[in-house]
DNA sequence: CCGATACTGAACCATATAGTTCAGTATCTA
DNA sequence: TAGATACTGAACTATATGGTTCAGTATCGG
């Protein structure tokens, strides 16, 4: 299970490593495409978006469904909230770090005020 | 081909697909740690883990300092802001793509009413 | 000063990735 | 039925990636 999800997360986070995969995304975010149309979008053969798609499908990031010749492609299911619970995961441990160097921070500038009053 | 990651954002995506490096940052969530640290704890050469840090440094994930022979690794400035941003306008699209397949299959529904009245 | 520690750089290796071409197969259309 | 269209699979190429070892260099502690 853990597995499992782990690599699922990995699957997605690979899927969106590639520039043209992630354009793939924003262009099926409008309308849905064959591959022939992606292809022509992004100045590629079908075998290398046949690739991408097949990626990007993996990931659980898109959908297809073949329609006699047409494979037609669209937008996935909601796996991508996976990867923005990740990243939001690490930006509340980031921040927590953040506000713990911002702790020490203020407990240097408090010293320095003591050692001010001190010294006069 | 020739990879040239033109954009931070990017460099941030691929820093991101590979496991140990999203542990890494996992890691240092929690607090700074030196390269030592963090060989030790994926298993892995200093030489090895050195690479990987590189690789976050560069997308702006972590910041490192030097001090002596330690090097000193830290979670990075607000980098991953952006990869959580792209994410939220796919995610928008996606919405907005789903709410007009919504629009199309109550149109549908609506129109098998129709057929449905008429035909009686 | 000497030895241990912490890292870096170069070279190397195996595998993965992004792309191609070419040769199919299946399906649509005239 | 013939030919065009849409894709798929296999084989191939070039480069990138993730890892290693080994040989340094710089720094710390005694």
């Amino acid at each position: 299970m853990v597995q499992y999800r782990q690599s699922v997360l990995d699957a997605a986070f690979v899927a969106l490593a590639d520039s043209t995969r992630r354009g793939v995304l924003e262009r099926l975010g409008r309308s849905e495409a064959s591959i022939t149309d992606l292809a022509d979008g992004f100045h590629m053969t079908l075998t290398g978006m046949s690739k991408h798609v097949r990626v990007l499908e993996y990931a659980g990031l898109v959908t297809t469904e073949k329609v006699g010749r047409v494979r037609h492609c669209r937008i996935g299911t909601r796996r991508l909230e996976e990867v923005a619970a990740w990243i939001k995961r690490y930006q509340e441990l980031w921040d927590a770090r953040f506000s713990a160097l911002d702790e020490i921070v203020e407990d240097l500038k408090r010293q320095e005020k003591i050692d001010e009053r001190t010294q006069h």
